[in-house]
DNA sequence: GTATGATATGAGTAATTACTCACATAACCT
DNA sequence: AGGTTATGTGAGTAATTACTCATATCATAC
């Protein structure tokens, strides 16, 4: 079922090097105009301008370009969150969650069908540890961000906080982004909205 | 690409009937057992005991399968949400929401694979108008108790609510229960969190 | 310069699978 | 009963596609 998800060798030379990301380069266009039923290894070597076979030599199989394509968005996802933390040391608390969010869901912005696409084969794939692993660096840029927006008088578990809003943030996300046309001002006001009212609840549960 | 989609043709003598309910019944199966990797027309036919043919008669493509099952999926939903919201009508709003979490997420429980392969397959095909008309439906039970729980100065818009909400339970539960060991408590709890706090939360936006 | 490993090629293979069609049988009519 | 329609059959076809491998070219170390 799920062979091998390790990529098969890493490029040694500078043409290899450009090789590998112009596999990874056709494989995201063809995902983003396409969708997922676009996406087939040959379809990807031909865009990519490489043969069959420099494709299986840096990926295994399909399931591996995929994987590292999810991981390729997955560090692109990382730095824009701590981008966009670094830059709220001063803001308010509305206004530290409308730039997260705002950052969580510039990828739906720049290609809604590749991010649900991502989505989806992030949740097929044998990959859980991988996603924590970025969800956890996420997380460490967020927490200190929320524990002083928040002041001592808070009522969330910010650990709990942290697995539970990106997800959140996501699904929200994905649920008006996937409208004809994409409502993705609605999508980030109700991404806001739930955000703000699950961390500034009153404990009444 | 998407070709037909309607039915080829409805059952008319009991037999027929049978024939096609054994069909739906078998791709559900599949889908539930071994994701939408398994599911292809051949086996759908074999497992429900009919001819490939058969199967043919009355869908024209595996898609228009498809869109008969997710059909049949909102159906059954619809009838869940309409009955417990009858059940609720002098429930307070936090016992109507908990009611309503612990019923979606036992819901996506009892048949993970099988929820997250439709859910899926109805944000590829082209059925917007069909999934619409059920959320309305859904959403008519629900509105009436939404508004009598929330009073006259709720800040939130309950058509936008009938389409975050139902998306955010389903991942916040995803997002605690998907972790070994599952924290099913955690995901109950959280889900609850979030959706009062986005229902009671200040305009202050 | 030549030996050695790295990189690239792409026709070909094997497996899967959606779907057809010529034919068979069963049910329904009058 | 005889005729007509509805239903059922399943071997076969055609298309797709993940992946291999024998071979060739390039880069670099010595």
């Amino acid at each position: 079922m799920a062979a091998m998800i390790a990529p098969r060798k890493t490029p040694r030379q500078s043409r290899a090097q450009v090789t590998h990301d112009a596999i990874l380069e056709a494989a995201a266009h063809i995902i983003a105009s396409g969708g997922l039923a676009a996406f087939n290894t040959n379809a990807v070597a031909e865009r990519a301008g490489v043969s069959i076979g420099s494709l299986y030599q840096y990926f295994p199989n399909k399931d591996a370009l995929m994987v590292a394509l999810i991981e390729r968005t997955q560090r692109q996802q990382l730095a824009r969150v701590q981008a966009a933390a670094g830059a709220l040391q001063d803001a308010d608390l509305e206004r530290t969650i409308r730039m997260l969010v705002r950052a969580a869901q510039q990828h739906h912005r720049d290609d809604s069908l590749f991010a649900t696409a991502i989505d989806h084969e992030e949740a097929r794939l044998p990959i859980a540890d991988m996603l924590d692993g970025y969800l956890a660096q996420g997380g460490e840029a967020l927490r200190t961000l929320l524990a002083e927006k928040l002041g001592p008088d808070k009522t969330v578990d910010i650990d709990r906080a942290l697995r539970t809003l990106p997800a959140l943030v996501r699904a929200v996300g994905d649920a008006w982004a996937n409208l004809t046309p994409p409502q993705l001002d609605i999508a980030e006001e109700e991404s806001i909205r739930a955000v703000l009212g699950y961390l500034l609840s009153e404990p009444n549960l």
